[in-house]
DNA sequence: TCGTGTTAGATTGTCAACAATTTATAGCAA
DNA sequence: TTGCTATAAATTGTTGACAATCTAACACGA
């Protein structure tokens, strides 16, 4: 099982980003370097790199001396953002909808197809990360690398943030109908629609999140990381 | 002059940050490990870190056993920058005129202030900097800190991609004048007014741009980096 | 029992030596 | 001179050992 190639830094990075994108990761989860050393088969060194990477996307946070653990996001930074995600998506539309063709139209009808069939399965895990992935689909349709970048990051924070703050039993951030309209809005080539869907999709996972009750219950560390013995 | 403390990989990468926003680092200079461990007198590890946290910024590119260069970006690549920061720049002023106050407008004034201040000093490096800083003084009034630091990053691609392809003579990527109204207008609370001027002072710098003639000259090695030896 | 201080273990941070790769130099033949 | 090959130098990549720090367990006194 264990390939001949030794994985790299981005390889960690992908499969831990993966890991978080299917919620099988909690965020304020440890990351210990030698259990990483041991999973992937690598040095320290490459697990120390894929860190520092991983922080960049805000997927991991790092305390000197202390190592590294899955983000957890605070309600601030929640809010955040769902904005820039408002902001960001909104713009995207508005430069996908001149370019929109049978082609990309044909890649968001596989992708909700897909959907429908991890959730028909029962594979749930890839379903979160298809509802994930769909934003992305959407977002490449701009032609724009840099806003399609940035995207992916605001898609992992939201993983994490409903992670911590979402419905517990839903499993996922997206409701399938909810895309099903939006490609349905950009076939018949109606920008406000689309738009208007959107926003409501964003705005409806938002609203569900409940930032009242205590976080994690199980980490005082974390909930009193605001406080700074002098 | 040597600090007793030792710098971190986020000084180091400040510092290189700096140098690029004030063209004291020209894209595609090779950065070595070793003349760097010099300058800043720490070890390899710090740098290497560094380069990492920048290559995510996309200011340097890492090629593999072949070290760490500031980042050409392609004409490709600007063009998709500068569409990325009218995108942004024209969300975050709609977010900021509602939020504009007396404290935040003075802010912004003392800004154009040290602008005048420095290009009437002779100070081109400073001047060069805090034109870029303007847009990012803009930005943080709309509050949302996710927001602000990628237009930071945008605004740092920017500084490169003025070096490689913008007029020679003149030294900035931004008029002060058009600054000056700018704030005038966020001042009477003018959003249309404010947003097409700053779409249009962005549309100005990439208008000076010229992408055909030969980027460098001195640097063959980055003028066909495109060219792949199998 | 509870809180405090101390010690042992575990984890991370740093550094220097070594290995692998690339780049530059020199020599030689056409 | 040009082109090629082989050697030498320089640069980057990796590993392992050691130092610094944090965490947890334990003993002790109130």
């Amino acid at each position: 099982m264990a390939n001949a190639a030794p994985m790299t830094d981005e390889d960690v990075c992908a499969h831990i980003r993966d890991s978080v994108l299917e919620r099988r990761l909690a965020p304020g989860t440890k990351l210990t370097e030698e259990s990483l050393c041991a999973i992937f088969g690598v040095g320290r060194t490459t697990i120390r790199r894929a860190f520092l990477l991983l922080k960049r996307d805000n997927i991991v946070e790092l305390h000197r001396n202390r190592g590294a653990m899955i983000a957890s996001p605070s309600p601030e930074e929640a809010q955040q953002v769902f904005e820039s995600r408002r902001l960001v998506e909104k713009a995207l539309l508005e430069q996908s909808i001149g370019k929109i063709n049978a082609v990309s139209l044909e890649t968001l009808e596989v992708h909700l197809k897909e959907e429908q069939g991890a959730l028909a399965s029962g594979n749930i895990a890839r379903w979160i990360r298809l509802t994930g992935e769909f934003h992305m689909h959407l977002a490449r349709q701009a032609g724009n690398e840099i806003m399609s970048a940035f995207l992916e990051q605001l898609v992992f924070q939201t993983s994490l943030i409903v992670a911590l703050y979402g419905p517990s039993n839903s499993g996922s951030n997206c409701n399938g109908d909810d895309h099903r309209n939006i490609v349905d809005a950009l076939k018949s080539k109606d920008l406000d629609s689309a738009t208007s869907q959107l926003m409501h999709h964003l705005q409806e996972i938002e609203s569900q999140l409940t930032f009242g009750g205590p976080q994690a219950a199980d980490d005082l560390q974390a909930a009193f990381a605001n406080v700074r013995t002098a």
